[in-house]
RNA sequence: UGGGGCGUCGCCAAGUGGUAAGGCACCGGUUUUUGGUACCGGCAUUCGCAGGUUCGAAUCCUGCCGCCCCAG
């Protein structure tokens, strides 16, 4: 069940929190400070709360990005506007062990980590979290597309309701605990209403870009933070097929991640070559054609349980992957089809119609018995 | 040194007189709150070099250079 509110719905979501104190997470960008402005005009005690996350000095100059700068600059100026008190909070030794160091060792192990999550698992729904709880706040309000529903069992977790915008990937780690104190109003727009309501409300950010790419890396070079934390990554080796033979060299294991094509810098194909393993420990990347990438189970790890995962659900195993079917079995995922570019770090995420069921890391993945051999075609 | 083969974009490679296919790689774009994928677009006025024949050559001829194989 897909539940689409229209934007004069929101009053309904914000309507029991009126003449209370709520915290609004605000990043300086267009969708967080919609949210304070409608909690604003809602009725809402309302209290922004910007963090601030990373190198503001590096980031300055860079809009889209959340929580440096610029960023933060702009948010103040939204809270001004709509006349909340706001307060800024360094976090940014926090955001360094939890997200940034834990980004580059993710990578040491040969993985693809998904800092968005690991941010708002930590910095966002932990720290920020009771900070609004100290603030005396009855919630926590975010930017989020995603949507709090409530069910027979209590509040439920939703995609966003605009597809094209839904962020529940990147949630998947938020407990019970923390959604009963958390409310997305957003969760049931579509961006460009949001937009509207930033003009409407006469905000500065309201044609700012959306915010894309890992916040902490400027220019999309994560390659070179990686290197600046774990120089020894930067080791050259070899790119090898799944048979052990030389195909070519890699300037750091870093700088691949299953499923990749480009950048593998290997001619003379008779096929392109995709990035099917890579094995840390001898400093090795492992290529092979796309049949290779094939795989029919991801084992998993850390599993976060919002629904009951038996039975069929479909999932998402990388932010942008097709919803595919599956069967969450324990610690280990069976996907219906072999599914392609699955990559040991990424998240698998479960959903039942719009519900999000839980979610988890995938640690390891099985490969698909030789398709062609029991496919025809 | 004798015999044979070959030299076309970074790699593989089609094209044997009519004015340079394709694949891989690479680059750019689109999409996107992680990466990646996918998709779209770009990518040799030039065919080892120098002459010659011809209306016209990467394709024919001559010489040179380089590489490979077999003989020694």
């Amino acid at each position: 069940m897909t539940l689409t509110l229209a934007p004069n719905a929101i009053s309904h979501l914000l309507a029991p929190l009126a003449g209370r104190r709520v915290a609004v997470a605000m990043s300086g960008g267009v969708d967080s400070s919609v949210v304070a402005a409608l909690a604003a005009e809602a009725g809402c005690d309302v209290v922004g709360v910007t963090l601030q996350l990373y190198d503001a000095g590096a980031a300055a100059a860079r809009p889209g990005a959340c929580c440096a700068g610029a960023d933060i600059r702009d948010a103040r100026a939204v809270a001004e506007r709509i006349g909340i008190p706001h307060y800024v909070v360094d976090m940014e030794e926090r955001f360094r062990a939890a997200v940034i160091d834990a980004f580059a060792d993710s990578y040491a192990r040969g993985q693809t980590p998904v800092p968005c999550v690991e941010c708002n698992k930590t910095v966002k729904f932990t720290d920020l979290l009771e900070l609004a709880q100290g603030l005396g706040a009855e919630a926590l309000l975010t930017g989020h597309y995603v949507q709090r529903l409530l069910g027979p069992d209590g509040p439920e977790l939703h995609r966003g309701a605009d597809p094209a915008k839904d962020q529940s990937y990147f949630l998947w780690t938020t407990t019970r605990a923390q959604l009963d104190y958390l409310r997305f109003p957003l969760g049931g727009l579509s961006k460009a209403v949001v937009r509207q309501e930033a003009e409407r409300f006469g905000l500065g950010v309201a044609a700012k870009p959306d915010s894309q790419d890992i916040c902490f890396v400027g220019g999309g070079d994560y390659a070179g933070i990686v290197e600046k934390l774990r120089p020894e990554l930067a080791t050259p080796g070899d790119i090898v097929d799944s048979a052990g033979r030389v195909l070519g060299r890699h300037g750091g294991i870093h700088r691949f991640t299953v499923g990749q094509r480009r950048g593998l810098d290997i001619g003379g194909q008779a096929e392109a070559l995709y990035v099917v393993g890579i094995d840390a420990a001898a400093n090795r990347v492992v290529a092979g054609p796309r049949a290779e990438l094939a795989v029919a189970a991801a084992l998993v790890e850390g599993t976060n349980t919002l629904g009951d995962l038996a039975g069929p659900v479909t999932v998402k195993v990388r932010s942008l992957a097709a919803l595919a079917p599956a069967v969450w079995d324990g610690d280990w995922l069976h996907f219906d089809a072999p599914l392609l570019g699955v990559a040991p770090g990424q998240a698998a995420v479960a959903y039942r119609g719009s519900r999000v069921l839980g979610g988890a890391t995938i640690a390891a993945t099985r490969r698909a018995a030789r398709p062609g051999n029991d496919l025809p075609g």
